[in-house]
This record gives structure tokens, C-alpha cells and sequence, in this order.
DNA sequence: CATTGTTAGGGTCATGATGACTGTAACTCA
DNA sequence: TGAGTTACAGTCATCATGACCCTAACAATG
């Protein structure tokens, strides 16, 4: 399984360049109700690390940028678009695979709950509980953590929360998101403070019917890019509203 | 890795892969006294391109981790090491060059004010401000406006500004060094409250003597990465090799 | 029809961080 | 000896935050 020759072959041949997504969706929990993070893998059905579990990915095509392919990617694996795409990191140690230098630069990506609903699964793609990702093929357990590490990280100053709702919601639904993400309770009075003073927010003149309870008001969320696809890369984000865009550690 | 890919569609000519390196450092204006911030440029030397000033770089030799093409990279641009190395991004636009597809995985790294003085100057290498890095081969204009832009949000909450400076320093020379990322003025008395609180941050037992003034006491940064080199990212890293061509960008 | 349970949505209070500002100590230089 | 400058401590108002309480509005149940 590691040769020499690979090891002669990887001096002299230039190395591998792959696209990888991770996906988020959020799905209620069934008995609680609770929203919960999940995401997509697919199964290995070659070496190396045949039958393992691994992120969604493919080699970067000669025409399609980085943020094209992963959409590519992305639109491959679970046949639906994202709401929001952004790259996560460049990883390129030595030893992430044993047959070949590989290069993966990865993406993650947010969509909605109902469209994770009608995201195809086969034998060979399966949704799997965040929680549950683990034992990946390569390297890819630390890739997911490092995600979930940069969408905590992102939920509390971006505009990233909206991206995993529709675009009418209640507040409660929000703070659903929010609890998911954080993986902590959130007090609903604060919470509606915070988001009144939120200026990318802002009410509209429905409420959800059909609930047990009195109807919560429905709000829209008007920042950018708030309906539209993703941008590509690094443009300055410009309003000093919030802290700043983060980083690898 | 590759399970929903067609690959025979894809295989039309590999992108090449680059790593480049903003490199920072700080310097006193001459007249003012106040830190600015300068980096390092090289000269192309063949086409595209030819004769504009670029960042350092190169191809990303087989048998070395992105990182440690980073730190080789910045070793033969400024002969010296970095106190702060981490990646920035990778840019991977069809139009980034008019010659090759090109994906350039990007780093950026802070040097301190005395080695940069040591930095070798040649005719192809030539420091500039920050601000006058403008006109770059390529897109290296918006790398270097995105570099800042990291630079800015990361001195915020990260230990990024201790970086810059020597083991030991005062509070107003880690004030002038904040002040010269974000481009404003700070009050020295709340500068000095907050950086009591940070716990990172402990004063020696010795002051500064020399000045014309109230001889101001010594500090030292105690957090992560103190002297030791950086740490690779969210990975391990591997062992690095020597030589590697130079070639642009 | 009244009661109960549950959530929506409004408010209060103490706390901690922050910016603006004042005052005193310690040093050099003219 | 005094002027000028910086180091360093402290005060005050403001604002965001977490914890908590109260009322409004619905559905389901009796």
C-alpha cells in the first residue's frame, strides 16, 4: 500500500489538486424537535480508504474557477444549490494520502432544510448527524471539525443563520439555528433584543398560523445577498458593523 | 474521493499550483516617528507581467507541506524567518493570468522591524509601504488588500500584534503597532486598561531606560506561540525539503 | 364557556466593557 | 529650576449583555 516507487513518484510529479465541500443542513431532531446539524458523504469505492466515509469532492476542472467547481461539487452530491458557499481552507500536508500528493481545497456550504429534504441519497451518498462524522477517510475528521469550527465562529456576527432558513421566518426559528450551531440555550427575550437592534432584519406584516400557539410574527432577512447566490471570494467585507472575518487558528 | 467524477471529461490540462506570501513588517516614518507598514515586492523578470512588482512565490515543490513552501518562500525572498505564518487563501479565477491556468495558494506573515532591516534589498526585491503596493502583477493588488484586511480583523482579538515586535516592549510600542494596523488613534490610558486584562500579557521588573522621558516598563507576551515558530494550521505538519526552483509568481 | 399550558413579545435590573476625560508621578532637557 | 513630555492611575457616562419577570394570545382540555 506505499511503495517506494510513490514515494520516487511524488518527487517528481507535481501535486494533485482536488475541490472537497462540506455541506450543512439543519433537520429537526424527532423526538425533541430539535434542530441538529447534518451533512453529506459519500462512500469510497476506491482506494485508498475504499468503503470509508469522505467528504463530497472532485478534481478541479480546467475551465470552472474554485468556487465553481465546489459548486459543481455540490450540485454532484446532493443535486440541489447551495445558499451559501465559502471557502474553508487550503490543506496540503504530506501525508494526507499514501498513494499521492494531494492538494484539497475545501468549501463549505449551508442549505436549507427542505431542500436537504430532497437531496438525493444512494448507496454511495448518505446524511450523516455532524456529531456521527466521524472515522472519515484522509484527513477528513479534522476538515469537518475545522468546518464546524468556522461556521461557530461565523454565526455570530455574519449574515450566515439566514442561509440555513427559508426566506420568511420566525424568531424562534432563528434562535433554533442559532441554539443548533452554538449547541447552547439561548434566553428568547435577549435574543429578540439583539435582533431588533440587527439592522439587516426586519419585520413583516404576517404571522405563521397554525400553530398551537399565539402566531409568532414572520421577518425577512434584507442584508446582502440575501436571495442571491454566493459571491466568490475574498471582496472586502467592508462595514465595520461587526468584529472581522476570521481565520484558521 | 472522486466517485460522482468524470474524469475523462476534466483531464485537459491540470492547474498549475503556486504558493505566494504577503509578507509584513512595520517601520518607523522618518519624520513622524510612527510605524507604517511595509512589505516586500519582487520584480518580474519574465512574462506576463514582465518588470512589474509582485509578491514573492513559486511553485509548490513535491516533497514540501503549503506551509513550509510558505516559510522557504519567505526565506529566500527576505533571508529571514517569520514570527507569524498562516494561510490566507487560495485564488483560483480563470482570468487570473493570461499565460496559464493558475491556482496560487496564498500565506501571509509578519517579520519584526530589526530583521526586516536585515531583509536583503536587491534589484529585484525592494520593500514598499503597504499603501503604495498598488499597480501588482496579476491580482496581486486585491491579495494585498485582502492580506490587510486579515491583518486588521486578526490584531483585534488575536495575539497577532506581539508579532510584530521584539520579546520584550512597552505599552507604546505595542500601541504604535495597533495603531498603525487599524490607522487610528488610541487613547494610551484605555489602551492600557484593556491590555491589563488581557492575561497573556504579563509586565517584567525591568523599564526601558534610554528615553527622554519616564522611563515606561517592560512587557512580555506569555500566550500560544510565544518565541517558539508558528504552528502549521489545522493539520499536522510534516517535515520540509531544501531546494526548490524559483519561478514566478 | 372557562381553565390551563405554552409560546410571543414587552419590560426591568445588575454587571461589565468601553470611550472620553482628569490628575499625578517620573524623567530629560534647556 | 522650570518646562515639556510621557507613564500610569482613576473617574464618569454610556452601552451591550445576561438573568429575570410580566402580560398577551393562541390551542387544547375540561
Amino acid at each position: 500500500m506505499y511503495s517506494s516507487a510513490n514515494v520516487s513518484e511524488r518527487q517528481v510529479q507535481p501535486p494533485s489538486l482536488a475541490i472537497s465541500t462540506v455541506i450543512f443542513a439543519l433537520r429537526p431532531d424527532a423526538g425533541s424537535g430539535r434542530l441538529e446539524i447534518w451533512l453529506p458523504l459519500v462512500r469510497r469505492v476506491r482506494q485508498p480508504h475504499l468503503g470509508k466515509w469522505a467528504l463530497p469532492g472532485g478534481p478541479l476542472g480546467g475551465r470552472e474557477s474554485l468556487h465553481d467547481a465546489a459548486a459543481r461539487n455540490l450540485r454532484e452530491t446532493t443535486n440541489l444549490d447551495p445558499t451559501y458557499l465559502e471557502q474553508l481552507y487550503a490543506f496540503g500536508g504530506l501525508d494526507r494520502s499514501a498513494t499521492q500528493r494531494l492538494v484539497s481545497i475545501v468549501y463549505w456550504a449551508l442549505v436549507r432544510p427542505d431542500q436537504a429534504d430532497l437531496a438525493q441519497e444512494s448507496e454511495n451518498v448518505r446524511w450523516f448527524r455532524a456529531a456521527e462524522a466521524v472515522g472519515l477517510a484522509f484527513d477528513h475528521d479534522e476538515i469537518v471539525a475545522y468546518a464546524l469550527e468556522r461556521l461557530r465562529g461565523k454565526i455570530e456576527y455574519g449574515s450566515v443563520a439566514y442561509h440555513f432558513l427559508g426566506e420568511r421566518f420566525t424568531l424562534a426559528q432563528l434562535r433554533g439555528v442559532y441554539e443548533a450551531v452554538l449547541g447552547r440555550h439561548l434566553d428568547p427575550a435577549n435574543f429578540r433584543r439583539q435582533l431588533r437592534s440587527a439592522k439587516d432584519i426586519s419585520a413583516t406584516d404576517e404571522v405563521l398560523q397554525g400553530g398551537r400557539n399565539r402566531p409568532p410574527r414572520l421577518y425577512r432577512y434584507t442584508g446582502p445577498d440575501a436571495g442571491t447566490p454566493p459571491r466568490e471570494a475574498p471582496q472586502a467585507s467592508g462595514s465595520a458593523e461587526w468584529p472581522a472575518p476570521d481565520a484558521p487558528p
